[in-house]
DNA sequence: GAAAATGTTTAGCATAGACTAAACTTTATG
DNA sequence: CATAAAGTTTAGTCTATGCTAAACATTTTC
């Protein structure tokens, strides 16, 4: 029992950390998974429609969009369309099928559709490749339709 | 087809809201169940002790520790230890519950004991109620042990 | 093709969380 | 009990994200 304190008190501050660093990164995979629907949907992303489908501000789009280009996420000319990056695409991707994943799991285990859609939003961040396998492992088992 | 894509648009800003406005949330749960925590194992919370287990800088807790006490979620006086509120409490409470949960929920799908962990810490501030009780449910039907 | 509408960017500001360094208070030790 | 060690707070700074208002660019419309 004590020891199993101490484990979780030292995994403790790693996971904190993780919670602080992963803020900006789960703010980087939302962006480039909707910049890559929006391509999907309608050939192109454009900055308005980013702060419409986020709401928030245009201005707001602007300076992280100019993160993303800094991480190499995306590119940009003014006035223009917004592209991703080999990068983006990667990201955008993985994060396509994290999310896919988590979803179709919550509705296997008996979530409400609603509900396993905003859920899996923000359980997407958060899965660590072997609990997706293991998300993954039971889809296959208990297959949803 | 076309009409879940727009639903998943509408959704989404309002989950991106709920990322932005959560992330300071989840900073207050993390604050109290550890001060929760810290109180059972030792007796009292102390500064130097959620600076070292969170892996902040001290003047970060005393930034934050004003913060929650601002929120009605802790009560402190000057070089003294640090109090939970009854709210405080509740929250701290309501997030171990939470915690617990999705832990075992995560061990009983196959994850392994260190990684589900981690994850349940990350997990743990996203998932609904509903959500919730669908591991809950799932735990019942197949209990760990 | 000029004026209006739309879209984009810049400028300036606010808030939260983090940091270091220095000051101050409390506790422990010789 | 005075001084050293430990703990706590304050002050000042940085970065990220958000906002509004205003300037600027492009597109549309008449």
């Amino acid at each position: 029992m004590k020891s199993k304190r101490l484990q979780s008190a030292k995994l403790r501050s790693a996971a904190f950390k993780r919670t602080r660093a992963d803020h900006q990164v789960e703010i980087s995979e939302d962006y480039v998974e909707l910049i890559a629907e929006l391509i999907d949907e309608k050939g192109e992303a454009r900055g308005t429609d980013i702060a419409l489908r986020l709401g928030v501000a245009n201005a707001t789009v602007v300076n992280t969009l100019k993160r993303l280009q800094n991480q190499g996420l995306v590119t940009q000319e003014p006035y223009r369309a917004i592209f991703l990056t080999i990068d983006g695409w990667k990201m955008a991707e993985d994060g396509k099928r994290k999310h896919d994943i988590v979803e179709k799991f919550l509705l296997a285990i008996g979530v409400p559709e609603a509900t396993a859609r905003i859920d899996s939003e923000g359980i997407e961040h958060h899965v660590s490749t072997e609990t997706l396998k293991a998300m993954a492992r039971f889809l296959i088992r208990k297959p949803i339709n």
